[in-house]
RNA sequence: GUCAGGAUGGCGGAGUGGUCAAUCGCAACAGACUGUAAAUCUGUCGCCCUAACGGGCUCCCCAGGUUCGAAUCCUGGUCCUGACA
């Protein structure tokens, strides 16, 4: 089996933005790359073949999910994550640092933005247990113990855990079992997230057997917090760093200034990944910067609540005004919805619920970002990534 | 023609004397969604005024009536549906 690696191939001389490849064993990932989100081993709606055809390189697969169902032997068994979702590229598996942020949050709700301070709204997800105004996680220096989000019952995460069913399922790329920090947060708290993240860093990598290990940065929106962290995971044996903590409700500006607190600390011959963030603005802003992968769920999810990305924005594609518009969702774009569908059409799926609906939008939207990607790379190798950018936005 | 049942906001459909401008679903409109408890969630949804609290007006087929008070009870009318002829 190749080795992992990461080689840079080329700088855009203006900016941080770089080209490069990360070697896997499952093949080269070519970056900057955007990672689709398939939490619970698929990228809802889509085939391997599907996504593959799309451009997609490799994605992204939750070692939390996984581990409630079907449970990490099933997948073990069936002799790990790419045989059993029958997918042959780079795969890469989260920690389940993730849930201790988004099954933290008490009462269950979901985060609004509102002038950068994280607002919390009362509003259930039916159907589902443990959403009685509990929270369903509890974190100790140990680790953390979960609530399913099944059926209740109590299940304890630590970093040897982490690595252990990550090593079971077999992804090429891991990470290192983190405390994704809240927003917004005291300095002190943000710093005490921090250090359990850095404590339970150690800990992965004493447990970490296989694969490649991304060590995950947190620090909130702390200058002092976030350089300190870069630093220390800059410095411990990983072979990829993760930049966490990011589109938890913070405004875009923090978001930005982190990176730009961060990246420069980072050493230049390991991969860096951006944890969770990926709307299409972002995604210049994290490559300006010198980001190489980002995985972010925006794309797909989007899509299946009938946003669809078109040059400049996004449209609602299950608004009225569409019910009879013959033309494609975007006129400039080659994907396989665009050259063979209507806007009228996907509009009449979404509105009948049709399973189509949400496949046809999710090969768009993840066709589109991939174009942006591919577009901005090519850029980088001619220097041109501020051209590319104006472009674009 | 006789008997029975029914007419409620764009649609379906609750409500059967006051707390009803009227539950709920759909549709409509607006909004949200960034390491996915998400094919999801939130808000508005008779008209007018208010930033909001709130206030005013009109309203449950039509016309009368009973009552302090009616979408709800009574009388008449119109229309619809089912059964029997």
């Amino acid at each position: 089996m190749a080795k992992f690696g990461f080689k840079q191939l080329h700088k855009d001389k203006k900016t941080r933005a770089r080209v490069g490849e990360i070697m896997t064993p499952h093949g080269v990932i070519r970056t900057p790359a955007f990672v689709p989100v398939g939490t619970q081993g698929s990228v809802k709606s889509l085939t391997p073949e599907e996504l593959d055809t799309i451009g997609v390189q490799l994605y992204f697969v939750n070692t939390y999910h996984m581990y409630l169902r079907p449970g990490i032997e099933v997948v073990k068994k069936a002799g790990g994550l790419h045989t059993f979702m029958h997918w042959d590229h780079p795969l890469m598996t989260d920690s389940g640092g993730f849930q201790v942020f988004s099954l933290g949050r008490s009462p269950v709700s979901f985060p609004r933005r509102r002038e950068s301070v994280l607002v919390f709204e009362e509003t259930r997800i039916p159907d589902q247990v443990g959403n009685d105004n509990k929270k369903m996680v509890k974190i100790t220096d140990d680790g953390v113990e979960f609530q399913s989000h099944w059926d209740g019952s109590t299940h304890l995460f630590t970093p040897e855990r982490s690595m252990e069913w990550q090593s079971a399922l077999g992804g090429d790329i891991h990470i290192a079992f983190d405390d994704c920090t809240p927003y917004p947060v005291s300095h002190e708290k943000a710093q005490k997230s921090m250090e359990r993240t850095h404590a339970w860093a150690m800990r992965s990598l004493k447990a970490h057997r296989q694969g490649a290990l991304y060590g995950s940065i947190q620090g909130s929106v702390y200058e002092d917090l976030r350089k300190e962290s870069a630093r220390f995971i800059a410095n411990q044996n990983f072979d990829g760093i993760a930049i966490g903590g990011v589109s938890v409700g913070e405004s875009k500006k923090e978001m930005r200034n982190v990176l730009e607190w961060v990246v420069p600390l980072l050493p230049d011959d390991k991969p860096r990944h951006l944890l969770g963030v990926g709307e299409i603005d972002d995604i210049f802003t994290m490559i300006e910067r010198g980001v190489d992968t980002f995985d972010c769920v925006a794309p797909t999810r989007l899509a299946r609540t009938g946003s669809l990305y078109v040059r400049h924005g996004q449209i609602d594609i299950t608004k009225s005004k569409y019910a009879k518009d013959l033309g494609p969702v975007e006129k400039s774009c080659t994907c396989y919805t665009c050259r063979n569908f209507t806007r009228a059409y996907i509009h009449h799926l979404f509105h009948v619920r049709e399973l189509l609906a949400y496949r046809l939008a999710t090969i768009h939207n993840l066709h589109f970002v991939h174009m942006v990607v591919n577009n901005i790379r090519e850029a980088i190798c001619a220097n041109r990534f501020l051209d590319c950018k104006r472009q674009w936005l």
